[in-house]
DNA sequence: CTAGGGTTAG
């Protein structure tokens, strides 16, 4: 005991010394480092013996990894009131564990009570509570921090605007970032791998991978150096935009440059060659990973899970999902949640709903995404009522309806025609405080124009047009069909003109869409330059395309036309669909075409 | 002590 407290008392004594002495320059400071760490270590073993159970500087001493709240909170207790207090470097090890769960209101609580018991914060804490702020969306009161940080006399170093810098990207905000980073460089504080990597993260968001392809570049050119994390989230990017090349080509570079891909490399890769429907590919580098001794996780398998479920290969699933078991990796909510899915997408809604128990038992709670899978696959067989019996037992279970959730039950009532239910759901949703975005107001009018209501569509798209919400090119390809199918194709010819100056480029669907309606009004001739028009802006016609201007000259009874665009058709790769076939056995039945007709189809 | 990448539903 004595001997405990005398230390304790010399570790006291030690730390009111070490800045005077720092400064002074008596000591070298990488001595008191050891003979500080030297300290603490005896007063560790000391307060384990005493505690007896396993205390909170064992646990922080061998690293704390997914912590609960409340067993954060017992913790945090326990080092409010152990005597001596902690040191601050102790609170930030245990302040960061808890950042790394995302907790970070849980962080900030913590932070505000170190102050209410008078323990004052260092750079580090404040750092942390920069970050805690930023992951938050409370920018401003990051910056609150910031201004705290300099009344307290300390410098804000390249760790401040770096966690700045990171909250700014992740929020979206990037260019505001990068006047950040010049702010960093007038403070003395150069940018580094870390600064850099957060500019590419907010840059690869936002959608716009060259750019962050020139960041790279530009990293080397101030010999910052790139590391995997740089490399990985570059190469994922393209994996998303489908440009798999260069994203084998990054990961190729990256190798030889000596930086070694991670499990995260080779997910982003895996589910991108898969994706493009290169399996063989896409086997050959898990082949690859594996041989490197690079540990597939969760993760590996769920992208795996997915790829084989959206081809509807649920057999294959299921055997991953015995691998994963075998291999002793826990299945987590987005395992099950792609499992459900595939059973829904399949319409074997028993099967889903026994995947609904088995991740109960297996101690995963169903999300919102688990429910609104289960009302799309009870809106696909078209029990749209069912489906509103789960969606009124979400609420019980805690969980929270979102867009995606009231989209679907829209989108289900539309389908079964119960157009009158659809608007009421969207009522809801809105009183609701659920903002509906552009998708489920293209679900709307979609379901709208469907069901006789072509006015209501258009009044509701006129507000739109007015408001701040981006209307993709989806929601005009929609009112566009909408008009034709509604005998307004003048209206939609004029729609369609003025896209250019709204900004937006007309897709495959687009051009399909109006040369349908050209031809359902008779101008056939007009469909035919926009078949031409379409090709020479870049969109090829896919046989949906064909198929209608096919079908439109048949009945037109122009055989010669017909016959020249079947034959263009087949050239591309494309073939007959079951209404133009239909169509070609009728005339074939009522004599107006003869047999080598539908040869020429086949 | 501080930061950061990859997976599910419309």
């Amino acid at each position: 005991m004595m001997i405990q407290r005398s230390i304790t008392t010399n570790l006291k004594a030690f730390r009111m010394v070490q800045p005077h002495l720092l400064k002074t320059g008596t000591l070298r400071t990488d001595l008191l480092c050891t003979i500080s760490s030297f300290l603490s270590s005896c007063e560790r073993d000391f307060s384990s013996i005493t505690n007896g159970n396993v205390c909170f500087r064992e646990r922080l001493r061998s690293g704390i990894v997914d912590i609960k709240k409340d067993d954060a909170i017992a913790l945090f207790q326990e080092m409010i009131r152990s005597r001596p207090l902690p040191g601050l470097v102790d609170f930030s090890r245990f302040f960061s564990a808890i950042a790394r769960t995302k907790q970070f209101n849980l962080v900030l609580d913590f932070c505000k009570q170190l102050e209410l018991n008078g323990i004052a914060h260092n750079i580090y804490t404040l750092n942390i509570m920069i970050n805690c702020f930023c992951r938050c969306c409370k920018t401003c009161f990051a910056y609150s921090v910031l201004g705290k940080v300099m009344k307290l006399g300390y410098e804000p170093d390249t760790t401040t605007f770096n966690t700045l810098i990171n909250g700014l990207c992740l929020e979206g905000k990037v260019s505001k970032a990068v006047v950040l980073v010049d702010r960093m460089v007038e403070n003395g504080c150069q940018p580094d791998m870390v600064t850099y990597n957060s500019i590419v993260n907010g840059i690869c968001r936002s959608g716009d991978t060259s750019l962050a392809f020139d960041m790279l570049r530009k990293m080397e050119e101030r010999n910052v150096k790139a590391d995997v994390f740089t490399y990985s989230t570059i190469i994922d990017s393209l994996c998303r935009d489908g440009c798999i090349d260069a994203a084998i080509s990054l990961f190729k570079e990256m190798e030889t440059k000596g930086i070694k891909s991670s499990v995260v490399t080779y997910n982003s890769l895996v589910r991108g060659l898969c994706k493009a429907g290169k399996w063989n590919d896409g086997a050959l580098l898990l082949k690859d990973m594996v041989s490197r001794e690079i540990v597939p996780n969760v993760i590996t398998f769920n992208v795996l899970l997915d790829v084989f479920v959206k081809e509807g290969k649920l057999q294959e699933a299921n055997e991953l999902y015995k691998e994963m078991i075998t291999r002793g990796i826990s299945p987590n909510i987005i395992t099950y949640n792609t499992l459900m899915d595939g059973y829904c997408m399949q319409n074997r809604l028993s099967e889903a709903n026994n995947m609904l128990d088995l991740m109960v038992r297996n101690k995963c709670s169903p999300d919102i995404v688990t429910f609104t899978s289960l009302i799309k696959g009870y809106c696909m067989v078209k029990r749209v009522d069912d489906g509103m019996k789960v969606f009124r037992n979400i609420s019980k279970r805690g969980l929270v309806a979102n867009a995606v959730t009231y989209s679907i039950l829209v989108q289900g009532f539309c389908q079964s025609g119960k157009i009158k239910l659809a608007e009421e759901l969207f009522q809801e949703m809105v009183s609701h405080g659920v903002l509906p975005d552009v998708m489920t107001y293209g679900i709307l009018l979609d379901g709208l124009c469907d069901n006789g209501k072509l006015e209501k569509a258009l009044e509701i798209f006129e507000d739109l047009q007015k408001s701040k919400m981006d209307l993709g090119i989806v929601m005009y390809t929609t009112i566009i069909e909408g008009m034709c199918k509604g005998g307004k194709v003048e209206d939609a010819w004029n729609l369609f003109c003025s896209l250019p100056c709204k900004g937006v480029k007309p897709n495959v669907m687009t051009y399909t869409v109006m040369i349908s309606g050209l031809c359902k009004k008779g101008s056939l001739s007009e469909a035919n330059i926009l078949l031409r028009k379409m090709e020479e802006d870049g969109n090829a016609p896919n046989d949906c395309t064909y198929n209608t201007l096919i079908r439109a000259h048949l009945r037109d009874g122009d055989l010669t036309a017909s016959a020249k665009l079947i034959e263009e058709m087949k050239s591309c790769g494309f073939s007959a669909d079951a209404s133009s076939i239909k169509m070609v056995i009728d005339m074939l039945l009522s004599g107006e075409l003869d047999k080598s007709f539908l040869d020429m189809l086949s």
